[in-house]
DNA sequence: GACCTGCTGCGGGATG
């Protein structure tokens, strides 16, 4: 267990610790009080050379809380402390972050320098030749100073005192969260020493799991300054809406006239503040934008409705960033989860979520951008869309898995629990990109030396010495390594061109894209599988245009202001996972009568519908049901166990597909799926790599390609499956034998 | 039906 920090002594001094330059600044501000997790954090921070996780709620002042005390030591100026690096998973953060310290660390000497693709070379020289500061930078960066500084990195960090890490949770369990545990650990090989790592998070599953990733190994050493200052009260509806279309001619036609339902509401209900909306794709964001800004044009009034998404470009989300900032005009942003983390928009009134959310903690990261003022509440609307049933309904349907699932996760968000983070993978890919970069930062490393350095005492421990060194040697074959006459692995040409290109330098993969300009401006960019023709009409950016011309080789669409469009299709990637809780809750909800209050009319009707069929479907009692030729498994477990169960199946013959929240045997009796099951746990445990191995498309990350063919399956199933639970779950179940066929 | 993030060094030309 993490120790945690008593908050009885309230009383503390902690503001007495600080430099006398940082307490006249914070009189300056009229502050009449630290905040909980600054008076926690202030002490240990001065007291020496402790990783600390500070959790607590956005708005609760946990930059400061770290940088008050880092200031104090660093204005000190000692050789092991004159440095303290900041890592942000975001560049608008770092920019946010830098207005805020600089402002705070003026009179101090102390330099704030901003580090990252968009800086001036010129500010990146200066530090460099007195780097007594705070640097504010961005994996992707420290990855490049790592390969390109290489020998002269000792000197450059040498007075390195804290590492922080801003958005702690969002690195968690990621390809880019991998990378930086491993920066993390070379920075402290070169150094020779450890350096004091501070994390900060709102939305955290599980402390000690966080403390784990903050200092592998040595997770129960990490201090937790758990602060729940600031909790807030919750307004929260959730809305159902049955799409009525009996003529389901398209389906898209179908759910265009629910989404006109929701974009009605929002207009009513969201226009004249500041609220965020997230419906959970690029598309609808367009969708909701147009019809939103139109709907404002019908009335000759101003537009307050504003896009922003990942493939807009920087000019048209600081536009949409700037309209929610002005305080004299109200604005609404329909988003992704650009807007999810902490980029300064200023206060909203309410939040809106079109669809389920993607999970609890990004529900409660969503959340935590409303209300911020002192003593407003937080708003949170939920729109859920459930088709009218007829006699092809999918289970799903006639359980209304999105509203079911919707209820489920605002219960959870009320009772405080989030998803932990995803489960520690092998992350063999990021292992690659590593595994070069370190070779560059050396010029060249032993083998041993190489798996000292990542993998025995590194990050990368779930990774066998035989899987290491089969990648070394595919990284041999494939000409990107090779050994000299002494040992020494060295970069070979084709591999000193993939460190050497500046795309080498972050761990995750992006496509090629097409840029969409008008009158010289972009506007954002559109995956280039799907190039438009000149002529055809395009809804970007919230507003409509005409494509003008397409340029394949500087790849370009140039477009006009025109009055029809139809939204793009962005490629989505890996779908989002529902864990084991939230699908253990819905089964709660369908099981009990208990009123669920957040729920609008039309949401309590199709609760008792979904109610309703839970037990004429006896699912209280079976977990198995035969319709037609097909058998449905309900185990109400999350994704990862219905996906191994899946593939479970399919290699014993029954052939299965994972749909909503069942497993479908297609073509297989009740009897066929228990016979299948008893030869699974009669037959000696199948490896997850195994199940893997069936699977054609497990290339999923950047350097998945370089993989032997072994790890790919290991590395796959180490992220993506779970046998352990897979198996647990399938043992556990009862004998439906003595349960007729419903029909 | 399905999200997001990030990126060096150098050379050429304009400007002060």
């Amino acid at each position: 267990m993490s120790s945690q920090v008593s908050s009885s002594d309230k009383r503390s001094s902690s503001f007495e610790l600080l430099d006398p330059r940082i307490q006249r600044w914070i009189w300056s501000k009229k502050w009449t009080e630290l905040r909980e997790a600054q008076e926690q954090a202030i002490p240990l921070l001065l007291d020496g050379c402790k990783d600390i996780i500070i959790a607590a709620s956005t708005a609760s002042g946990k930059t400061e809380a770290a940088f008050f005390p880092i200031l104090t030591r660093l204005a000190a100026n000692s050789d092991t402390c004159s440095l303290a690096l900041y890592i942000s998973p975001l560049k608008a953060l770092i920019n946010d972050q830098w207005s805020r310290l600089e402002r705070l660390s003026e009179s101090m000497e102390i330099k704030v320098t901003p580090w990252h693709g968009d800086i001036a070379q010129g500010k990146k020289t200066t530090f460099l030749k007195s780097p007594h500061a705070c640097l504010l930078i961005t994996p992707e960066s420290l990855e490049a100073m790592l390969i390109r500084k290489g020998h002269g990195l000792e000197s450059i960090l040498s007075g390195l005192g804290f590492i922080v890490v801003d958005e702690l949770h969002s690195f968690m369990g990621t390809e880019r969260g991998k990378q930086l545990q491993s920066l993390l650990h070379r920075i402290e090989i070169v150094l020779g020493r450890q350096v004091c790592r501070i994390g900060l998070s709102a939305t955290l599953g599980d402390m000690a799991e966080a403390a784990e990733y903050l200092r592998p190994g040595s997770g129960e050493n990490v201090v937790i300054v758990n602060s729940d200052e600031g909790g807030q009260e919750l307004l929260v509806l959730v809305k159902g809406l049955l799409e009525r279309s009996r003529i389901p001619l398209s389906q898209k036609g179908c759910e265009d006239s629910a989404i006109q339902r929701i974009a009605n509401d929002l207009f009513k209900s969201l226009r004249g503040t500041n609220n965020l909306v997230f419906p959970n794709s690029r598309e609808m964001v367009e969708t909701l934008a147009d019809s939103l800004r139109r709907k404002c044009e019908d009335l000759g009034a101003p537009n307050e409705f504003w896009p922003h998404h990942g493939n807009l470009s920087k000019e048209v989300r600081e536009e949409t960033e700037a309209a929610l900032k002005r305080a004299d005009v109200p604005a609404t942003a329909i988003c992704t989860n650009t807007l999810e983390l902490g980029i300064d928009i200023g206060a909203v009134k309410s939040v809106a979520q079109v669809h389920s959310p993607p999970s609890v903690a990004g529900l409660r990261q969503r959340l935590g951008r409303s209300g911020r003022n002192k003593g407003d509440p937080a708003i949170l609307r939920c729109f859920c869309i459930e088709r009218d049933l007829d006699d092809n309904s999918s289970i799903s349907s006639q359980l209304r898995e999105g509203l079911i699932q919707t209820a489920a996760m605002v219960t959870l968000l009320v009772e405080g629990w989030f998803e932990p983070g995803l489960k520690n993978g092998i992350h063999a890919s990021t292992l690659v990109q590593q595994c070069l970069s370190a070779m560059a930062q050396y010029g060249g490393l032993m083998v041993g030396q190489l798996w000292n350095l990542l993998c025995c005492q590194g990050p990368f421990q779930a990774l066998s010495k035989d899987h290491f060194l089969s990648l070394i040697h595919e990284l041999g074959i494939r000409e990107i390594i090779f050994q000299d006459s002494t040992g020494l692995l060295l970069l070979a040409p084709k591999g000193e061109r993939i460190v050497e290109h500046y795309s080498f330098f972050a761990a995750f993969a992006s496509q090629e894209e097409f840029r969409i300009v008008t009158s010289g401006k972009t506007l954002g960019s559109i995956p280039i599988e799907r190039p438009l023709e000149p002529g055809s009409f395009l809804i970007f950016a919230g507003r409509r245009w005409l494509v003008q011309h397409v340029f394949i080789k500087t790849r370009t669409i140039e477009v006009e202001s025109a009055r029809a469009g139809a939204v793009p299709h962005f490629d989505g990637t890996a779908g989002i996972k529902v864990h084991d809780r939230v699908r253990e809750r819905m089964r709660e909800i369908l099981q009990t009568e208990s009123t669920i209050p957040f729920l609008d009319p039309e949401g309590q009707v199709l609760l008792q519908q979904a109610r309703y069929n839970y037990h004429r479907l006896e699912l209280d009692k079976r977990w198995i049901i035969e319709i037609g030729r097909d058998s449905h498994l309900l185990l109400w477990k999350g994704d990862w166990v219905l996906d191994t169960i899946q593939l479970m199946l399919n290699s014993v013959g029954c052939r299965s597909s994972v749909e909503g929240i069942s497993v479908v045997a297609v073509g297989a009796s009740t009897e066929d799926v228990l016979h299948a099951i008893k030869r699974l746990l009669s037959e000696p445990r199948r490896s997850a790599s195994i199940l893997a191995s069936s699977l054609e498309n497990m290339s999923r990350e950047k350097w998945d390609w370089l993989l032997p063919n072994d790890l790919l399956c290991a590395n796959y199933a180490s992220l993506q499956l779970d046998i352990d639970r897979a198996y647990s779950a399938l043992s556990g179940l009862p004998d439906p034998g003595r349960f007729p066929k419903l029909r």
